[in-house]
RNA sequence: GGCGCCGUACCCAAGUGGUAAGGGAGAGGCCUGCAAAGCCUUCAUUCGCCGGUUCGAAUCCGGCCGGCGCCUCCA
């Protein structure tokens, strides 16, 4: 195995929303890349939108360290809530309305929703970002994103509030030919494939109730009425920043005027993405993102996911099973399994059924995924002694020692394994596949489709007499495509944490008794061990030379 | 009203010009003390409907029908 990184020989192509192509990723100072993503609201537990966008984003995340990037992954967290109502001035912050109503403290409700969020995404298989920053903690830097605007010419300041003129900003972009060439500047709408023109005229007249010179325009900084709980003190007053402002101004900070990708849920697309470009254009001169990743909204039986449907799902009711249009839990892998057999790009319609199907088949990769790590028994042995030696406990945050890399670094490239008859030729088929379908725009069913054929492959009689290289590099595509890719494992890893080493002697002895019981025809013993241990969630298979067992 | 997406077997879901991936469910078989798991076979002459372009279309164009989403900050 050759130890460049994958990125070299491997191709990546991405949708990126603002040309509404495909194309070929690249980064911009290689090897690292810079990810942003619109983060949560905190002020309600999380749900299946939340665990979709963090799932799709995550894979992404995953997929390019697998590639060998070195990653800085930022996803915000909302602390300042957006008003509710349209009509700001009447509006109400909505962390501060549910503080109202728990009568606590506006953070209270923010940490309390944090941790729920936290714990729901790391259930998920959801590996935290690198940086996970607050709107609360970036006041000063965003007051600071305001009198840059303000002093580029394209905001303008009304009783203690502050606008972005987005009627200046776009006929700046019209008259500059390099902004409209697709080039360095995007102008309003492009994004999101509205017509400026279009937006003004459809434009609801609403500035009779504000001091906005135009509908379209929004607020960078909010004067904050008697009422609003949440609020700082700036140029302006006091006030709170706008609807649109934390992203532009944490992403900036941590990863740049420019950076390679932001991504989020297509909702966000309009406006609040629009308005970032326009923020990051007015404050800083440039684009923010090179690609522009937008992950598509989920139905529940064929209806939008809305409160008042009563179809508004989540993650707790999901694992519990705790919700009228149930019919039982699905565990947080098989939904993760779920959403990821469908492309992300793609809406994704939750039913019982649709997640009872998925259950079956997550199962069956389950399986796939141990009788690849039944091969692998002696290198895994080796990296969990590794591991135990290492000191203190590692974790994604901070300098990537990246076992991600090295499960990418483990699997053949496509293309540099030469395969001696058909068998093999069809297992590198879908070990190619597999990096075909990932460099296909993240393209996950594909991806699982591939990792079906060969765990099938796998398992045909020819393939034990195959080369031990064969078997060896087929075992480390389904191992690290599962686990380091889509981020799927056993269910009940991540629940017990279980001593792998004492249970595999447990269970070496357990077989032993079970063997001489069925030898003497005692199968009554052997019958009643093999049950007592499926009730467990152990899972006996008889084969050949012996038994094995496997977690369900 | 503006913008956009989707309609592929019983269910979910890939495929976007070259003769229908994959999963679930169903049927048959192999293996097995019986199971489980796995493997093999089978399961859409057809891709909402009607026209058109093409040697050739689920894939391109037009029309129609049906479902859905965004524009209401909800991911």
């Amino acid at each position: 195995m050759d130890e460049t990184a994958r990125y070299e020989h491997v191709p990546l192509t991405v949708y990126n929303s603002l040309r509404r192509a495909q194309e070929p990723f690249s980064a911009l100072e290689p090897p690292f890349v810079g990810m942003y993503v619109c983060g949560p609201t905190v002020y309600s537990d999380p749900h299946l939108g939340h665990a979709r966008s963090a799932v799709v984003f995550d894979v992404v995340f995953r997929y390019l360290r697998f590639l060998g990037y070195r990653v800085r992954y930022v996803r915000n967290i909302t602390d300042v809530g957006h008003l509710e109502d349209e009509q700001a001035d009447a509006g109400e912050d909505k962390i501060a309305k549910r503080a109202r109503l728990e009568r606590v403290e506006p953070m209270e409700v923010v940490q309390r929703y944090t941790l729920s969020y936290h714990d729901g995404m790391r259930r998920m298989g959801c590996l935290p970002p690198s940086i996970e920053p607050r709107a609360s903690g970036h006041i000063l830097e965003q007051i600071e994103v305001v009198e840059r605007i303000v002093e580029a010419g394209l905001a303008y300041e009304a009783d203690g509030s502050v606008y972005f003129d987005l009627q200046k900003y776009a006929g700046d972009a019209a008259s500059d030919p390099a902004r409209r060439d697709g080039g360095d500047g995007s102008p309003y709408g492009q994004l999101s494939g509205r017509v400026f023109e279009d937006l003004m005229a459809n434009t609801r007249d609403t500035a009779g109730a504000e001091q906005k010179r135009s509908g379209l325009d929004f607020a960078l900084w909010k004067k904050a009425e008697p009422q609003h709980i949440m609020r700082w003190r700036s140029p302006w007053g006091e006030g709170f920043p706008g609807w649109h402002l934390e992203c532009t101004t944490m992403s900036t900070r941590y990863l740049g005027e420019q950076f390679d990708i932001h991504g989020g849920g297509l909702d966000l697309q309009f406006p609040h993405h629009e308005a970032e470009i326009a923020q990051s254009h007015g404050a800083f001169g440039t684009d923010p993102a090179r690609y522009w990743l937008h992950s598509n909204m989920l139905t529940v039986d064929g209806q939008k996911m809305a409160k008042s449907l009563g179809n508004f799902i989540t993650l707790e009711e999901m694992f519990t099973g705790a919700h009228p249009r149930l019919e039982q839990a699905f565990s947080p892998m098989v939904l993760r399994f779920f959403m990821l057999q469908s492309h992300y790009r793609s809406t994704v319609d939750f039913s019982n059924e649709a997640l009872a199907a998925a259950e079956k088949g997550y199962q069956r990769l389950m399986t796939g995924l141990q009788h690849a790590e039944q091969v692998l028994a002696d290198e895994i042995a080796a990296e969990a002694a590794a591991l135990a030696e290492a000191p203190l406990e590692r974790s994604s945050v901070g300098p990537q020692e990246d076992e991600i890399a090295a499960a990418g670094r483990a699997i053949p490239a496509p293309g540099t394994v030469t395969a001696d008859g058909d068998h093999a030729a069809a297992v590198v088929a879908q070990i190619d596949a597999c990096w075909k379908a990932m460099g296909d725009d993240f393209h996950t069913p594909k991806t699982i489709a591939a990792l079906f054929e060969l765990t099938r492959l796998t398992q045909r009689p020819e393939h034990a007499s195959a080369p031990d290289e064969l078997r060896r590099a087929a075992a480390r595509t389904v191992r690290g495509f599962v686990r380091a890719v889509l981020g799927l494992h056993p269910e009940e890893e991540a629940a017990s944490g279980a001593a792998p080493d004492r249970l595999s002697a447990v269970m070496e002895l357990v077989i032993a008794l079970r063997a001489e019981a069925r030898k003497a025809k005692d199968f009554a013993t052997a019958d009643r061990i093999r049950d007592t241990l499926a009730a467990a969630g152990i899972q006996l298979e008889d084969g050949r030379d012996g038994t094995t067992w496997v977690t369900t």
